[in-house]
RNA sequence: GUCCCCGUAGCUUAAUGGAUAAAGCAGGACUCUUCUAAGGUCUUGAUGUAGGUUCGAUUCCUGCCGGGGACACCA
C-alpha cells in the first residue's frame, strides 16, 4: 500500500520533490499519511487528484495541516486478519535477506571465569539480532568466541590448585596481594601455552570442559543453539602470523608491535597488537577470528556483538583490518551494548563484584511464581525495550511487576488470547475469519498488519526495540478490546472478534520469538 | 588533555526531520456474580543551555554546561 500511495504521488508531483509516506504516530491521523502537500505546496489540488484516484483498499482520504491522511477500508483490516491466520508462524517474515550468510558472534563467555550478568545483556542482545538476520531472509550463523588461554585462565587454574571453591575470583585475589603467587600464576599460564605440565594440563582440560559444558546449561535456558565455537588458543597464531606479515601496516614500538591508527583517522589511536614478550593482544587474535571465520563460513555479513567500553578499540581495529583484509572489513559491523546496572543493590553474589546471571534468574523467579519461561522473559524484556547501545538499569523489583511494561504484560496477553481460542475451539464457534466486522475499526486491526514492517525496520536500524515497543501497544491494544468485547459467543461480530484474537496470537507469538521470548500458552 | 557516546516527566524508557512529544513505574480517583484483575478506565507531570539550518528540530550543525567510556603491551 505504502509503495502503491508514493507512486501514485510521484506521479502527480513535479518530478524529484522529495516526500514521504508514513504511519502517523497518531492513529487519529489515519493509517498512512504523506506530507506531499507540504513540501509541494499543493496540499488541496493533491487531495483532489487522490480523491479521484483512489487506489482499492483505501476508504477515504483528507487533508488535515496540509498533511494528506489516507483511511483504509473495513475490507483491508478483515483481508489482514485472514492472511495473518493463514500464514501463522511465517507472518513478519520478508526475503529481503535471501542469500545472505550472516554470521552473528555474541556471548563471548570466557572458559574458568563467571557467566555474569554482562554475558546475559550480550546473548540476549545477539540472539534477537540473529533472529531478525533469519526473519529478514538471511541465513544465519551463531558464534561464540571465547577465551580459552591467557592470565584469566592461569588465575583459574592456580584456584583449583588450592582448591578453592571458585577459584577464579580466589586466583585473581591472590595474583594481586602476593608477588610471589603472582609468579607462580605467571608460571602456569607459561605452562598452559606450551602444554609443558602433564598436571596442569589435566586440571586445564577438566576444568575447561566443565566449565564450557556449564555455558551449554545455560544457553539451552535463555535459548540459544550456537553453530560455532571460536577460541582465543585458535586464532592466537594466526593472529600473529598476520600481523608478522604486514610490516607495512604494523610497526615496532618500544618493543612490541603496534597499528598507528591516527595515520589514517585523526580520531582514532595507537594500540599494541604483539606485545613485547612476542605474544598475540585480544587485537592480533581478533585479526586472526575474521579469517578463521571466513575460512569456516563464506559470510556476507559478519556482526559482532560487545559491551560498548570497547568501541573505540573496535575502530582500531576494523581501520587495521580495512588495510589487510578489506573484503572482510567492509563486511563486518561490530555492535555494541551498554552494561547493565542493577537499581536495588540487593542482589546476592557469592562471587564479590560479579553477578552471574543463574543468579540474577532465580532471583527474578522467587518472584514469578517460580516460573523460568516469566523470569526469563521479564530478564529479556528489560534489556530490549531500550536502544542497544545505553546502559540498562535494571529494577528487579519493577521488572517482574504484574502491572505495566514487561515481559509479563507480553506473554499474559498472549496466554489470555490462547485462553479464548480454546473455550472458542470446545465451543465449536465456526471459523473466525468468516465473521462479518461492525462499527469502527479497533486500534487493534490498525497495528496488527503492521507487523512484518517493524520486522524490516528493526532490522534496518538494529533496533529489536523497536519489535518491544509495537509489541507492548499491540498488547495494550488487545487487553482494551479484551477488557470492552465479548470474543466468545454465536453472533458473527464474535466470530470476527475471535479472528482478531487468533490474528493476535500469531503476531504476539511471532513476535515474542524475534526478540528470544519464550511465549507460554497458560500463565 | 585528546577522541568517542549520552542528556526527554520525580524514576526507567519511546518518538524513519513532521501534526496535540508516547508509555510504564511512583502519586490521585475508579473497575472482578460475565471469556485469565499478571488486566481495564480516568488523572497530575518532560525535550540541559545558547545559537544556526529548515515551511517544520527531541532528531541535523556549532558553542557552553553536565554525565559515561577509551587513550600501548588486559579483554
Amino acid at each position: 500500500m505504502k509503495e502503491i500511495l508514493e507512486r501514485l504521488i510521484a506521479d502527480f508531483l513535479p518530478e524529484g520533490t522529495r516526500f514521504v509516506v508514513e504511519h502517523p504516530t497518531n492513529l487519529a491521523f489515519g493509517d498512512y499519511s504523506t506530507n506531499a502537500g507540504i513540501v509541494s505546496k499543493k496540499a488541496v489540488e493533491l487531495l483532489e487528484y487522490l480523491e479521484k484516484n483512489k487506489p482499492e483498499g483505501i476508504e477515504w482520504v483528507e487533508n488535515k495541516n496540509g498533511f494528506i491522511n489516507f483511511y483504509l477500508t473495513k475490507e483491508f483490516f478483515k483481508k489482514s486478519l485472514s492472511e495473518i491466520i493463514d500464514k501463522g508462524r511465517e507472518f513478519g517474515k520478508n526475503e529481503s535477506l535471501k542469500g545472505e550468510k550472516t554470521i552473528v558472534e555474541y556471548t563471548d563467555a570466557n572458559p574458568f571465569k563467571e557467566f555474569h550478568i554482562g554475558h546475559l545483556m550480550s546473548n540476549t542482545v545477539g540472539e534477537s539480532i540473529a533472529r531478525l538476520f533469519e526473519w529478514n531472509g538471511a541465513e544465519v550463523k551463531r558464534a561464540s568466541y571465547q577465551g580459552d588461554v591467557g592470565l584469566h585462565v592461569a588465575k583459574a587454574v592456580w584456584g583449583i590448585m588450592h582448591n578453592e571453591k571458585d577459584p577464579y575470583p580466589a586466583g585473581a585475589k591472590a595474583y594481586e596481594e602476593s608477588e610471589e603467587i603472582k609468579k607462580e600464576i605467571q608460571d602456569i599460564n607459561r605452562k598452559i601455552y606450551d602444554k609443558s605440565d602433564p598436571e596442569i594440563n589435566k586440571l586445564y582440560e577438566e576444568g575447561r570442559k566443565k566449565s564450557l559444558d556449564g555455558f551449554l546449561t545455560i544457553y539451552r535456558r535463555l535459548g540459544t543453539e550456537f553453530d560455532y565455537f571460536f577460541f582465543e588458543s585458535e586464532t592466537a597464531e594466526i593472529g600473529k602470523k598476520i600481523v608478522l606479515e604486514n610490516p607495512g601496516v604494523f610497526v615496532e614500538s618500544q618493543g612490541a608491535i603496534v597499528f598507528n591508527a591516527a595515520e589514517h583517522d585523526s580520531s582514532l589511536h595507537t594500540r599494541v597488537f604483539i606485545n613485547s614478550d612476542g605474544l598475540p593482544t585480544y587485537e592480533a587474535k581478533e585479526l586472526g577470528l575474521a579469517k578463521v571465520k571466513a575460512e569456516k563460513y563464506s559470510y556476507t555479513k559478519s556482526v559482532v556483538i560487545t559491551g560498548n567500553e570497547v568501541n573505540d578499540y573496535f575502530r582500531v581495529l576494523l581501520q587495521a583490518m580495512k588495510l589487510i583484509f578489506p573484503e572482510l572489513a567492509a563486511r563486518t559491523k561490530h555492535l555494541s551494548h551498554g552494561m547493565l546496572r542493577l537499581f536495588s543493590g540487593k542482589m546476592s553474589s557469592r562471587t564479590g563484584d560479579v553477578i552471574t546471571a543463574e543468579s540474577l534468574i532465580e532471583e527474578v523467579k522467587a518472584k514469578t511464581m517460580d516460573n523460568e519461561q516469566v523470569a526469563i522473559g521479564a530478564i529479556k524484556y528489560m534489556i530490549l525495550r531500550s536502544n542497544i547501545g545505553g546502559d540498562i538499569v535494571f529494577d528487579i523489583d519493577k521488572s517482574v511487576s504484574t502491572e505495566g511494561d514487561s515481559g509479563v504484560y507480553l506473554q499474559y496477553a498472549h496466554a489470555r488470547a490462547n485462553s479464548l481460542l480454546e473455550k472458542a475451539k470446545d465451543l465449536s464457534q465456526p471459523s473466525p475469519w468468516q465473521g462479518e466486522g461492525e462499527g469502527e475499526v479497533r486500534p487493534i486491526e490498525k497495528l496488527l498488519y503492521r507487523f512484518p514492517e517493524v520486522v524490516a525496520r528493526a532490522l534496518e536500524d538494529y533496533a529489536p526495540h523497536h519489535i518491544v515497543t509495537y509489541l507492548t501497544e499491540l498488547a495494550s491494544s488487545f487487553n482494551n478490546f479484551y477488557a470492552h468485547e465479548q470474543v466468545i459467543g454465536d453472533s458473527p461480530e464474535s466470530n470476527y472478534r475471535l479472528a482478531i484474537v487468533e490474528a493476535f496470537k500469531v503476531v504476539m507469538k511471532n513476535g515474542l520469538n524475534v526478540l528470544g521470548i519464550p511465549a507460554p500458552e497458560r500463565m
